[in-house]
DNA sequence: ACCGTCTTTTGAATCGTTTCATAAATACGT
DNA sequence: ACGTATTTATGAAACGATTCAAAAGACGGT
């Protein structure tokens, strides 16, 4: 059975259709004997109204988009509910997909979205998307990129200075003694990846006699990182790091269980571990894990004001909110000079 | 400017509508000559197709709507990623919407998913929806619900017996020489909570000599669990829990957190702690967690299957999954008979 | 009863796509 | 060259909500 229209519940209520639109949209305009008559033909029809029909006649539809990198990284969660937070106080819905670094998938997310007509449309992109977003941008869509910083002419963005917690992290390494740096994340082609490997390689520059190794993975999440660690404490001792910088805090969990469990190795003492987000659990890890924080719901947030600020000004230049990362120092890095 | 239409693009193509509808839908109706003529115009328009025409027309979208309990809990973020797999084996899209234990942002979410007119809508309700579902489904609507089981009359479910889930994990903290156990999980009203408060309450009516205590939470995120914790290690000794049972992976990490905090206990020996979900971060917490594994994935898969089942033939019986939680036993419960 | 003002209601037109009956073009057999 | 079969192309109608100019109704004043 065909769900009921704005006719069935005119032809019900004895008005006509208009009429039962302005009940919905504008009911100071209609009377109170009307305005009964229509509701009482609502319920009884079970009518709710068709959002594809709305949109169509409007040009455009009331939710936004978010193309996230990986919806089980808990730091996306935390940025995907500072978004919501804020968009609930504009009145808008968001709606979320998550690409899982897949380029492909990321590029599905985003044509149904375009094909939706959302409202506008927040990204953490995989790879380089300046050619779609330009692309976007001409359709008309609002797009805010997340997690990344880049053309101002096409684009706001929110981010973080990946480099600098890169370079936080690897010197908070050396300065706890540790000589042979291993860091681990998915491969360069990855922004993230490759900024915070950037800043390692700056910090480990300004220190004469420290070595840099990268250890690229194919995912970014803990089975990744157990992996590697699997295969770093098979190494024979003097090519083993003694202090290890991921990508994510994901990686770093992976890398801790295994580094663990091989009975000889000790974090901190064979190994300092250095993690990034500072999700929740960092703190509860097997050894409290160091990390570089981001302020996750608040670059959401900032997200959704600069989207919102685009919609209501579509002339004004483009804004590039950057935050800061801070190192959280905990257990997985020892003390500075707390080694001999 | 206006995005471009079908129309725009028959014009500059030199053909009717239709034709371009065909291009798009039928393209082996359409000669060569004219695909390509149709296509130049496509890209020479940056046409995209409006979703909503499509959807009014065919009276229904491509997508199918999701609403978590809470999209910052990996154990939801798995299950969307199975269901997520499974759709996309199957063409269609999955959106999702996280309503955070809050049942009125929940009836936002499905109220907004049924104006749009998704496929399908996949649900883990925060409390009983029992009236809504059968509103939804008499408007011709296909729900699943996720992680609750129900009438059998209204809906297909996917869940978890919870019951035993409790069970297990209470019987092992008795097995493992607990006598006074602790039960932490946000209110009764949540059907999870009370099903695994109802199995470890059984569990420890076959045990005489044993008691349990209820310590409800607002939230079940680490949070509450530190928040928990706090307040029982301010507990004098002969009131202390020795045995904890997390509603949650999450709430059992804060518990976690703030019982090492406290010098003085330690787990296992003072307190066994056992959680739910078995999330990555179990295995590697401070204390590696006890916990009560659900299949994700296969969760999220298996509902995707049965909604497609339906859709299929309407008329089918709705089927019931119930999969067997699983207890994983870490560090965080000791080993049994191990403590004096 | 009539006029002017203000409130309420009407319903055709519109948004962009797909469908489908019909028309046009092309190919094929004799 | 002609008729028939087959392949292509056409364009009006439909989906359902909203808009808005115009009509209808209500009301007060004379």
């Amino acid at each position: 059975m065909r769900p009921a229209s704005v006719k069935d519940v005119a032809d019900r209520a004895g008005v006509a259709v208009g009429t039962v639109s302005n009940v919905l949209n504008y009911p100071e305009r209609v009377s109170a004997r009307t305005q009964e008559k229509v509701q009482r033909a609502i319920e009884e029809l079970g009518f709710v109204r068709n959002d594809a029909a709305r949109q169509l006649r409007a040009g455009r539809s009331r939710t936004i988009g978010m193309v996230l990198l990986d919806a089980a990284n808990p730091f996306f969660a935390s940025v995907a509910r500072g978004a919501e937070d804020a968009a609930a106080g504009a009145g808008s819905s968001v709606v979320f997909a998550s690409s899982r670094h897949d380029a492909r998938r990321e590029a599905r997310y985003i044509d149904l979205f375009e094909e939706q007509r959302v409202q506008g449309l927040l990204v953490s992109p995989v790879g380089s998307i300046a050619a779609r977003v330009a692309e976007l941008r001409s359709h008309g869509l609002v797009v805010v990129l997340l997690d990344r910083e880049g053309d101002p002419q096409l684009y706001s963005s929110v981010s973080v200075d990946d480099v600098h917690g890169g370079y936080l992290a690897a010197s908070h390494l050396v300065e706890t003694g540790r000589r042979r740096i291993a860091f681990v994340g998915g491969g360069r082609h990855l922004q993230q990846v490759a900024d915070r490997l950037r800043g390692a390689e700056k910090a480990v520059a300004e220190h004469p006699g420290v070595s840099l190794e990268f250890l690229p993975t194919e995912e970014l999440n803990v089975l990744a990182g157990r992996e590697v660690g699997q295969a770093l404490v098979q190494r024979s001792r003097h090519l083993l790091p003694d202090g290890v910088f991921c990508a994510n805090d994901l990686l770093a969990t992976g890398v801790l269980q295994s580094v663990l469990l091989a009975e000889s190795l000790d974090v901190p003492r064979d190994i300092g571990l250095v993690g990034y987000d500072d999700i929740d659990f960092a703190g509860s890890a097997i050894v409290p894990l160091s990390s570089v924080r981001q302020p996750a719901e608040e670059i959401g947030r900032t997200a959704i004001r600069l989207l919102a600020q685009e919609l209501e000004d579509p002339g004004a230049p483009h804004e590039h909110v950057v935050f800061k990362p801070e190192l959280v120092v905990r257990a997985s890095t020892g003390t500075p000079g707390a080694r001999p």
